[in-house]
DNA sequence: TTGTTCACG
DNA sequence: ACGTACGTGAACAAC
């Protein structure tokens, strides 16, 4: 090696097996197709690009040992007498992570006799040598003996699931552990380290080691001041085995000198991202990483046949050819991040993408906007083609209205709606998601626009007939077509409506709010005898639970539990927990619900919300940006925020609720004679259950006995267990595992049911609703009690709730079609899951009342009656 | 980002 | 012996 070749130049040296094992232990278990353990190849390669990223070295080697060591963590076990099984899903993957280095193309070194410590010393000593800056990766401390000015020993730490990186230079080594990198042999010589089979000096540890090397620089010259070291136990026993510690030296010593032929210029960096590495990330399912690649290698041919075009007679063309297809894949691409709903008009086409079948040839167009075309043309094109009678399939219609107002009811095919009905647990369905997991296409890799566009399209243009088919095999189609794709466009037209909110009442009342939370704080203050965040759990739980010395419940994992279960139980006996839990209901209602919907009122006063159709796990809506599911009516002083959402000028609110339906869901799946029986005669179902429970006269049922009945009968439709049943009620868990007994003797076709229910879902491994709805109930087969549990009681409630979702989603249909269809200028405004609030027109309203009551009513036909309540009001306070 | 708490059905 | 009621979303603290 030429003297000073590589002046100032870099290289990263890792200790192959470290990582690998830090990565392993960092990770859950993962495994691809195949059943190939890939979790600390994925780790670790993870940390290479992290450190690569950072670093931007020049050169790269990752030294292994020949013989697969014994990794750190088994030989402490083994030391512990508690071995356990080898990590056999470790072993196997080293051989799988030497493959994909070389695959791309990086250096490895392994040399039999030499450990890979040795050789990351001698390398980054010549390296060193030669004017190069040293990183040495390792999870191993060991080698902090190596750091110099220029050898940087970089140690990645999991930190919570983070991977964090601690850098040691030499002057780095002595700031933390006092000694020199030189010294910290010497430390760990006279230390010892059992997991490295390193005797070290008997009763000397860490601290006396340190102390000694401190002193002395090295054990050689401590053994010449033997007589002077402190403490005595130290000094006798450094006489006593000095041969001991100067071996431990030896052993803890890595050789900086080995020889072993090897060219810097071998490690140098090239293109990493290989078409051979792609291959083996695909196969290994390394989704995240594939996006590194420049390079596309197609999963077929179909790239070739992408086009562009500019022109708006070939554009006029092509969409003339597409309008004949039977299916229509589109991807439209606008100019600026979504727009606030009332102004979504604003938002400019800048480009789509088109894929279909004419002639039995398919084509996957890109138009452009530019040039001759203008966004407004293709805008006009496109909305032509979608009043043709070929199947549009796109991917979240809902949003694509939004922002261009294409497409009909009746010929769209939402992938995204579908693909959620194929797998409702799912946190996201991205086009790139469908594409590999219903047509076998990767699309990763760094893309130009349009040909991303060009895969989106020809995912929505293959994925319509493969979804549909899916949706069919699993008894799902007629949900898609007459529930889950009107409903896309009943949600378009409520976050249209938007509600309206009095701005200047709601800031008049989040002052108050204001005004109060400081009395409360002082007041708080003052009883505690400090001043602190209230609203940081850490810090309560140490005022209240150390400082205060007040009894404590549960714990959770990271200190003391301040909810409000456990307050309350203090409160009777403490004032100040008293005030907290005042304190925080009203910190709540500032922050989240008075300043919260402040943000999101619009200029028109009004708030306009997006309602989720693919997130829940039951088939519920949810609601977003603002929440206008969660505002609060339970407790009086949050219930008046409800005074400011109001109708617009000439309108007033209908409020119509659903009562009980998820217990005449119940009592309709179950077959139950006593339950149906109860609901047929109208009778107040909390007073039978506990008349019946507790063997009282219906008329002699008292309040108490009502409300435990009613609390069980909530927990029959959450699946129960007389464990939250015992916590609802704080009764004792016998007391409530009698008051289910006799439950399940009152009903038994409930009982039966709900087995029924788990026992199908045991074999299957999903439930379903009257609807057809799907949820898999994948917890059931785990080994795990708890997890198990879990699955039992989510089987036992995804139907009802389901179904009560799907009743609900009916009515919002039909009763938005008539709103419309009778040209009415009222509007559903808001959906809470068995409730809708309508801004209905004055002379309206009779006739909105009537609509809500028969189809909320009729939406679906059961074995009891399904009874909508109305009410009207010149707010959502006085209309409920 | 993750955990805790709490608002609703 | 385990440690829970089912389904959501937002704010805040702390890592």
């Amino acid at each position: 090696m030429s003297e000073k070749q590589f002046q100032d130049q870099k290289i990263v040296l890792i200790d192959g097996h470290s990582i690998l094992n830090r990565a392993f232990y960092g990770l859950p278990d993962l495994t691809n197709a195949e059943g190939l353990h890939t979790n600390a190849v994925y780790g670790f390669l993870n940390i290479l690009f992290k450190i690569l990223d950072e670093e931007k070295p020049e050169f790269l080697t990752v030294a292994f040992d020949v013989h697969a060591p014994t990794f750190r963590h088994e030989m402490y076990e083994e030391y512990k007498g508690t071995r356990k099984p080898m990590a056999e899903e470790l072993r196997e993957q080293v051989p799988l992570m030497k493959d994909v280095l070389k695959a791309m193309g990086i250096r490895l070194i392994e040399k039999a006799g030499l450990e890979a410590d040795d050789l990351i010393g001698t390398l980054s000593r010549r390296c060193e040598e030669a004017g190069m800056d040293v990183v040495v990766l390792s999870g191993d401390r060991d080698l902090l003996q190596l750091a110099t000015k220029k050898v940087k020993i970089r140690i990645p730490k999991t930190k919570g699931g983070r991977t964090e990186v601690e850098d040691y230079l030499a002057a780095d080594v002595k700031e933390k552990y006092q000694v020199t990198p030189q010294e910290f042999i010497d430390v760990k010589a006279l230390m010892g380290d059992t997991s490295d089979n390193i005797p070290g000096v008997p009763s000397i540890g860490e601290k006396t080691a340190t102390k000694i090397i401190v002193e002395y620089q090295t054990i050689e010259n401590a053994y010449a001041h033997v007589e002077e070291i402190k403490p005595p136990r130290a000094s006798k026993a450094l006489k006593e085995h000095y041969d001991m510690a100067r071996m431990s030296k030896e052993l803890a010593t890595i050789n900086v000198h080995a020889d072993f032929p090897y060219e810097v210029e071998e490690g140098r960096i090239g293109n990493l991202f290989t078409k051979e590495a792609y291959e083996w990330f695909q196969r290994l399912q390394f989704k995240n990483l594939l996006g590194k690649f420049e390079i596309q290698v197609p999963a077929n041919a179909i790239e070739d046949r992408f086009r562009t075009v500019t022109d708006p007679a070939e554009a006029q063309a092509v969409l003339g050819r597409a309008a004949s297809a039977k299916t229509v894949g589109i991807a439209l691409e606008k100019n600026r991040e979504n727009m606030l709903p009332l102004f979504s008009m604003g938002s400019e086409i800048t480009g789509a993408a088109f894929a279909f079948s004419h002639d039995g040839k398919e084509e996957v167009v890109s138009i452009l906007v530019g040039g001759t075309l203008t966004a407004e043309a293709l805008l006009k094109q496109i909305s032509a083609l979608t009043e043709s009678r070929a199947e549009i399939s796109m991917f979240d219609v809902k949003q694509d209205m939004k922002n261009f107002r294409v497409c009909r009811p009746e010929n769209v095919f939402d992938v995204h709606v579908a693909a959620y009905l194929l797998n409702p647990l799912k946190s996201s369905y991205e086009p790139n998601d469908v594409a590999r997991e219903y047509l076998d296409l990767t699309i990763d890799g760094k893309l130009s626009e349009e040909k991303k566009r060009c895969y989106e399209a020809y995912t929505m243009y293959q994925g319509a007939a493969i979804l549909r088919e899916k949706l069919q095999e699993s008894g799902m189609e007629a949900l898609f077509d007459e529930i889950e794709m009107p409903l896309v466009f009943a949600l378009f037209d409520m976050e249209q409506a938007g509600v309206k909110v009095e701005a200047r009442e709601l800031k008049a009342y989040g002052e108050e709010l204001g005004v109060q939370i400081e009395k409360l704080e002082t007041e708080i203050f003052e009883l505690a005898g400090e001043e602190f965040n209230i609203n940081s759990p850490k810090q309560l739980g140490a005022v209240l639970f150390e400082h205060l010395q007040l009894p404590h419940g549960k714990k959770t994992k990271t200190g003391y539990s301040t909810a409000a279960d456990i307050l309350e139980k203090l409160a009777p006996d403490y004032p100040i927990v008293s005030k907290i839990l005042e304190y925080r209901q009203i910190a709540k209602l500032k922050s989240t619900y008075a300043d919260g919907l402040a943000h999101f009122i619009q200029d028109d006063n009004r708030i306009y919300g997006t309602f989720h159709q693919t997130v829940t796990a039951t088939g519920r809506i949810s609601s977003t940006e603002p929440n206008l599911q969660n505002i609060p009516i339970r407790m009086e002083l949050g219930r008046q925020i409800r005074k400011v959402f109001v109708p617009k000028e000439g309108f007033q609110f209908v409020d119509a609720d659903y009562s009980q339906i998820e217990l005449r869901i119940l009592a309709h799946c179950s077959d139950d004679e006593a339950l149906i029986q109860a609901y047929r005669e109208a009778k107040d179902i909390h007073r039978t259950t506990a008349s019946q429970v507790f063997h009282t006269p219906f008329e002699e049922v008292t309040d108490l006995q009502r409300r435990n009945a009613k609390a069980v009968n909530f927990g029959i439709v959450y699946g129960i267990s007389s464990f939250g049943l015992s916590q609802d009620l704080s009764i004792t868990r016998k007391e409530a595992a009698e008051y289910i007994d006799r439950y399940f003797e009152t009903y038994p076709g409930v009982k039966k049911y709900l087995d029924g229910e788990v026992a199908f879902a045991k074999e299957h491994g999903y439930v379903t609703t009257m609807f057809g709805r799907r949820r898999p109930v994948p917890e059931l087969s785990s080994s795990n009690f708890m997890q198990r549990s879990f699955g039992e009681r989510v089987a036992m409630n995804s139907p009802i709730q389901g179904a009560a979702a799907d009743i609900m989603k009916i009515a919002m249909i039909r009763v938005n079609r008539r709103l419309k269809e009778e040209n009415l200028e009222s509007r559903i405004v808001i959906q809470v899951h068995d409730e809708l609030l309508v801004e209905a027109k004055n002379e309206e309203v009779e006739q909105v009342k009537a609509i809500l009551k028969e189809e909320m009513e009729h939406a679906a036909s059961l074995k009891v009656p399904l009874i909508a309540d109305m009410s009207v009001g010149a707010n959502w306070y006085e209309a409920k």
